[in-house]
DNA sequence: TGACCAAGCGCC
DNA sequence: AAAGGGCGCTTGGTCA
């Protein structure tokens, strides 16, 4: 059953069952919680905008169709990107966000509903879920993209949930860190007291100040000592010998964590113990999340001794291992591969048909699914074209459409983007076989990491449904998922990731033997996790 | 002053 | 993990 949902901005709303009548009511947290027994599917404009607000009256709902986020794959996959980014454009000047250039990176959810429609009545959405179900049942496999879209729109209830109760995060730990990196807090505008000492180290080094943030100002010192340089990437200054670069090196690390993620960051995220992200579902092309403020899938490694269970509580920590080339191996039905994908080691399993050595297993992977072209690349690929032909012509196909400049899709059928105007302009220029080469390399990855992006999807939308109250999903980052709960509950949440992961291989892919372990350990800090 | 870009590097 | 695809985010620096 689904009941299409509306509020406005005084708690009050209108609840619309499918074939039946509207009902408004007062308070739409409340009734909404009275008919959640009967487990609808909620039928959201934008999931963004409405279930927040369900959440702070302290209401959860099981399943949900989001109009926004479904309408952006629908257009995709139906060749109309451009209106998409169109819509997001014009929702963008509506918000006064930033637009989105036409060669930019995804449409995103909010891309669908014109300007005038942004406050949707009952009856408007119920027409728009027509329509969408209608559009759905034309497409070819209906069936794969119908669990898309509810894998999407789980997707959309959980990135709400996980902004809403987010993750652990001690400051008192986080404040331990920093100070121990780099000196106790300073006062507004100063630098910490080791950040300053090592600038003062480099400013030694070249005998006159400059400035460690500067990009300009370095190459300049460093031409003045002799050194010529082209950009002041880590990577460059390892290969040179001049005293300002250990310093400097030292610096640039630590910057980064001061400004990123400091204490200044902490003060905006951080609230009563807990780091709330704002997740964008769908926020990259190829179906994985972004964030939109806090950078939750960027938190370096140093800082996940800073995530520490509540006392009683546990983490449980899991990703997938090998994702990637386990799903390319699902998809493309290549039994060779699919063999070796049913070991806990696929590459250990693979290692016999690259003679015998696992590394070369691994490249040849690697570089079938993103394009590598260096080292021993193209005799590890003529080997994997000859030992597992239906997995390399897979991503080869996958290529070949893509330099030609048309679509690819994931197993389910999220669509690329087109190729923009500039991108066929540069096709018909000079540099054309190189900007068609980057373009192939660009969908021939779409076609794994969106794929095993929806497994991921799969995966959290089912354990969202297995966890026991009052376990709380509270990170997910690409292949990765974490999960506080009571530590009485952590033998039950691990069987629960466990059966997820199955469940989500299931829904994907039917009997298939490719494995996908998802093993979960259980912490109380996240440091300890690897 | 604010808008915007490039560099650089964190995550998967 | 790989290697390379794609993201977010901050700073310095430029331009109107």
């Amino acid at each position: 059953m689904y009941v299409a949902l509306t509020s406005d901005s005084a708690g009050g709303g209108t609840l619309l069952p499918i074939g039946g009548r509207p009902r408004r009511v007062d308070d739409v947290a409340r009734a909404v919680r009275e008919m959640e027994e009967r487990r609808p599917r909620w039928v959201f404009a934008d999931a963004r905008h409405l279930y927040p607000e369900l959440l702070a009256a302290g209401v959860r709902v099981a399943r949900c169709h989001d109009l926004a986020l479904t309408q952006g794959l629908l257009l995709a996959h139906e060749g109309r990107y451009g209106e998409a980014r169109s819509a997001a454009a014009a929702h963008a000047r509506l918000h006064g966000l930033p637009v989105p250039d036409d060669d930019g990176p995804a449409a995103r959810q909010d891309t669908l509903f014109e300007p005038e429609r942004a406050e949707l009545g009952a009856d408007a959405l119920a027409e728009v879920l027509a329509d969408q179900l209608a559009r759905i049942e034309a497409l070819p496999d209906p069936g794969r993209f119908r669990l898309l879209v509810a894998a999407e729109s789980a997707g959309a209830l959980v990135a709400a949930e996980m902004g809403h109760d987010g993750m652990p995060w001690r400051r008192d730990i986080h404040d331990e860190l920093l100070t121990e990196l780099l000196g106790p807090r300073p006062v507004h505008g100063m630098r910490p007291a080791k950040l300053q000492a090592l600038a003062d180290q480099v400013t030694a080094a070249f005998g006159h100040p400059v400035n460690p943030d500067s990009v300009q100002q370095l190459v300049k010192a460093f031409k003045g000592a002799g050194v010529a340089l082209k950009t002041t990437r880590s990577g460059e200054l390892k290969r040179i010998e001049h005293p300002a670069v250990g310093p400097l090196l030292a610096y640039k690390e630590l910057a980064r964590l001061y400004s990123f993620h400091g204490w200044a960051w902490a003060d905006q995220w951080v609230r009563e113990g807990r780091f709330r992200a704002e997740y964008v579902v769908g926020g990259v092309v190829s179906g994985r999340w972004a964030t939109s403020g806090g950078g939750a899938l960027q938190i370096p490694k140093v800082m996940r001794r800073v995530v520490v269970a509540d006392e009683g509580w546990a983490l449980i920590v899991a990703d997938a291992a090998q994702l990637e080339p386990r799903v390319l191996a699902a998809m493309a039905g290549d039994r060779g591969l699919a063999r070796a994908a049913g070991e806990i080691d696929l590459y250990s399993a693979l290692a016999k048909a690259f003679g015998g050595e696992r590394d070369h297993a691994k490249i040849a992977m690697l570089s079938a699914m993103y394009g590598g072209t260096s080292g021993d690349a193209p005799k590890l690929l003529a080997v994997m074209r000859e030992r597992f032909p239906l997995a390399y012509r897979f991503v080869e196909d996958a290529a070949k459409a893509g330099e030609e400049g048309k679509l690819v899709r994931s197993w389910l059928g999220r669509t690329s983007p087109p190729p923009s105007q500039r991108w066929k302009d540069l096709v018909a220029g000079p540099d054309g076989a190189r900007a068609a080469r980057d373009r192939g390399r660009f969908t021939r990855n779409f076609v794994v990491q969106a794929t095993a992006a929806e497994w991921a999807l799969a995966l959290l939308a089912v354990l969202r449904g297995l966890l026991p109250e009052p376990a709380r999903l509270v990170f997910f980052q690409h292949d990765e998922v974490m999960v506080h709960c009571p530590l009485e509950q952590a033998e039950q949440v691990t069987a629960a990731v466990a059966a997820a992961a199955a469940e989500a291989t299931r829904l994907l892919f039917g009997a298939t033997p490719v494995r996908f372990p998802m093993e979960a350990v259980t912490v109380s800090c996240y440091a300890d996790a690897k």
